[in-house]
DNA sequence: CCGCGCCGCTTTTTT
DNA sequence: AGCGGCGCGG
């Protein structure tokens, strides 16, 4: 049968392997995502129905990626297959079963907004000022890390421990935090997973049913399970034990959001009979970059060894370099690619950068920018979590849930309509502690003068409150009648004169219109999908890259941290500011756990590499402003010399700061495109459409003058915002 | 009520 | 260095 066609005797093992629980142990390229399709399109030939399988992954991404595999390979019935993220299953369940639910405990309905982590800070921050908790002594988003680590842990308030005063104080805070969510009828992510499991634990009959109707379920990244995803899996396979997992635990990079691959060995306790699949043969990586990844990983303490192999034999040893400062490093990468490109090695496309934070990136955009070269930028400030996109988000989910309170906080007053610290007290007033801010505004706007609120407010502070009540009901009133979501949105637009508050007049105006017109286009592709299921995808997607995958075939090089490339392959890999304090990070000295991640988080990045990878550190770098000594990472020691080349004889030994040895490598030329001729004027203007030979049409939005260089901010038709140096991008005027 | 300027902090990030 | 939060002054 052509489902184990072309698949290794491991792979075959798995796909094939018997009812009970399964554990495939899968190294980095071994092709797993291809073995967990291969098993639901095996079950389904066994007999068992689609709709009774459960397949559920981390990030959506790996979600539609295999929905994708498998409806491409299949005809017909996969129709009622469950593919899914964590969050969005618990949702699920949590939105079905909240009604009959809620009556009996207080939870909430299943109108449930979906919080993300800037409301849930708000909250936070609210859950403080009640207990008089100073924000600036003790930081919100700290206490709600803690808080966060509680509830993956699936502690409850009254269940905390509060052994000092630190954790004192956030039982405090999380017994009021989780009042408020309720009162605003939301739920935050580490909810969705606690809450299912509270129902599942608490109604048996809820429990069977859900275990009666998932036969099958199936786990990816099984590694970065955390306690409530754990106790949710065992609840769902019950009794008939139906579990098929997939992981690696030198792939566990996110132990800081409660991941524990310890539950790999804690499921071979509890699953006793669990038949183990070991999946060593690699089909992405040259045999050096196994080496090389494998020399890394073998320094970490009690884990199972893996004997990672390939048939592609040899392979280009690995290129480490060093720069002087963090400007040289990016600029050897832009001129090797560059290079690599021209000579028709790789394609722009092949090209992946990899750091550790965020912060890295920038030295490397402004490289590519003056190189004239696109790019792609990986997790960027995320679409969803733009101002002016919150805004307009939270007049939608005030408009199906006027229960939001932190929407509503979020929204009273914008654009500005003269409500101020003073009326909003004043409608807090109003409201006392047990009517929502929303049921007043509503009730003023409905009876004017004779509400009974309207005398406690005031006659002044009454005015704009009546008028955001007003404009308020009819959004609810439409969203009651089931318009599109395109269709509210106009109305709120209309409504809230929001294109000549955010069009300032300013590039960073046309920027945010532009993208408001951007989320108008997303609602226009939701069509006639209810509102509220709408809202429900855009708290669990939000994050743009992922939407507009279909897209981003185009070549150009990536920028991405380490974290974000897990789960991707390129043919050429740069792994970019290998300093000690900066891969592994400082944060990570002294706690070994700690370093092994840090450890892990490289072997995932050498691990990307299909033909060749370039290491790059430098001499010097720039911490917090202040300029310092760098010092190569700890973890190229690890590597063995015959393994690489480049900057290998002079690779310092880590415990001479200095030597004659640096000097050798320092000073190569930077510059990749020659400093283009200093503009006598700027050539561009906003407003002129524009062509380019890579991003097609577009139109300039801002241009200025950098420096002896324009930039020019241009949006391209159906490709995006794009800087350019105008004496290097070649753009052409067009006539409009 | 809004805008400006100073102070303080600084990992990773998906849901 | 750069951003966000907060407090003061208009």
């Amino acid at each position: 049968m052509d489902i184990i066609a072309g698949l290794n005797p491991q792979q075959i093992q798995a796909v094939t392997a018997p009812a009970g629980p399964t554990l495939v142990l899968a190294g980095p390229g071994s092709g797993k995502t291809r073995v967990l399709t291969q098993r639901v399109i095996y079950l389904i030939s066994e007999g068992v129905s689609a709709y009774r399988i459960l397949a559920v992954t981390f990030t959506n991404k790996a979600a539609s990626q295999m929905r994708q595999r498998i409806e491409s390979q299949m005809e017909g019935d996969t129709r009622g297959l469950n593919v899914g993220t964590f969050h969005a299953a618990c949702a699920r369940l949590l939105r079905s079963e909240a009604d009959h639910f809620s009556q009996s405990r207080e939870f909430v309905s299943r109108d449930f907004v979906i919080y993300d982590s800037a409301d849930q800070r708000s909250l936070i921050k609210h859950a403080m000022d009640r207990h008089r908790i100073d924000t600036t002594r003790f930081k919100p988003v700290r206490i709600h890390s803690t808080i966060s680590n509680a509830k993956n842990d699936l502690v409850s308030p009254a269940e905390f421990q509060r052994d000092s005063y630190y954790d004192e104080i956030v039982g405090q805070v999380y017994e009021s935090y989780q009042q408020l969510l309720r009162a605003n009828n939301a739920v935050d992510f580490d909810d969705l997973l606690m809450g299912a499991v509270e129902i599942l634990q608490s109604d048996p009959q809820i429990l069977k049913r859900y275990q009666d109707y998932y036969q099958r379920v199936l786990v990816d990244e099984f590694q970065d399970t955390n306690h409530a995803q754990y106790t949710l899996l065992q609840l769902l396979a019950g009794s008939h034990r139906q579990l098929f997992v997939v992981g690696d635990p030198d792939q566990s990079i996110y132990r800081w959001r409660g991941a524990d691959y310890h539950n790999v060995r804690r499921f071979q306790q509890d699953y006793p009979e669990a038949k183990v699949v070991l999946m060593e043969q690699c089909y992405r990586s040259t045999q050096t970059i196994l080496d090389v990844a494998s020399a890394i990983i073998d320094q970490n303490r009690g884990r199972t060894a893996k004997n990672l192999f390939t048939e592609r034999k040899g392979g280009n040893a690995v290129d480490l370099r060093e720069a002087y400062n963090e400007e040289e490093e990016a600029g050897f990468v832009v001129e090797t690619i560059a290079t690599q490109v021209l000579q028709e090695q790789f394609l722009p496309g092949d090209c992946a950068i990899m750091y550790r934070t965020n912060a890295q990136s920038r030295v490397f955009e402004e490289a590519f920018i003056r190189a004239g070269i696109p790019y792609r930028l990986f997790g960027a400030t995320r679409f969803y979590a733009r101002r002016e996109i919150k805004d307009m988000l939270a007049f939608l989910r005030l408009a199906c849930n006027p229960r939001d309170g932190v929407s509503l906080e979020r929204v009273l007053n914008v654009p500005p309509r003269g409500i101020g610290r003073k009326t909003m007290a004043a409608l807090q007033d109003a409201a006392g502690p047990d009517e929502s801010l929303c049921t007043v505004l509503l009730d003023l706007a409905d009876d004017g003068t004779r509400s009974p609120h309207y005398d406690s407010i005031g006659t002044r502070p009454a005015r704009p409150l009546v008028a955001f009540g007003k404009i308020l009901s009819r959004w609810i009133q439409a969203v009651q009648e089931e318009q599109s979501m395109e269709e509210v949105l106009h109305l709120i637009l209309k409504d809230t004169d929001y294109e000549r508050y955010i069009q300032d007049g300013t590039g960073i105006g046309l920027d945010r219109w532009d993208n408001v017109q951007e989320l108008l286009k997303v609602a226009r592709d939701f069509g006639d999908t209810d509102l509220g299921a709408v809202l429900e995808q855009i708290a669990l997607v939000s994050d743009v890259d992922s939407l507009g995958d279909d897209q981003d075939s185009s070549g150009a090089p990536c920028l991405m941290t380490l974290h974000s490339a897990k789960g991707l392959e390129f043919p050429l890999v740069f792994i970019v500011g290998l300093n000690d304090g900066v891969l592994p990070h400082r944060r990570s000295f002294d706690e070994p756990e700690e370093m092994a991640e840090e450890r892990r988080l490289f072997y995932v990045g050498l691990t990307r590499a299909k033909e060749q990878i370039y290491l790059t550190y430098t001499f010097r770098r720039r911490n917090f402003g202040e300029d310092a000594m760098g010092l190569p990472s700890r973890f190229l020691d690890d590597i063995p010399d015959e393994l690489m080349v480049g900057d290998v004889s002079g690779r310092p030994s880590r415990s001479l700061a200095s030597g004659p040895s640096r000097q050798v490598t320092r000073r190569r030329s930077v510059d990749v495109v020659p400093a283009s001729s200093v503009p006598v004027s700027l050539q561009f203007t906003t407003g002129q459409r524009v062509h380019h030979s890579n991003f097609g049409s577009g139109m300039v939005i801002d241009s200025k003058l950098v420096g002896s260089d324009e930039i020019v901010v241009v949006a391209f038709d159906g490709v995006g915002i794009k800087r350019l140096v105008a004496g290097t991008a070649n753009l052409e005027v067009k006539a409009n």
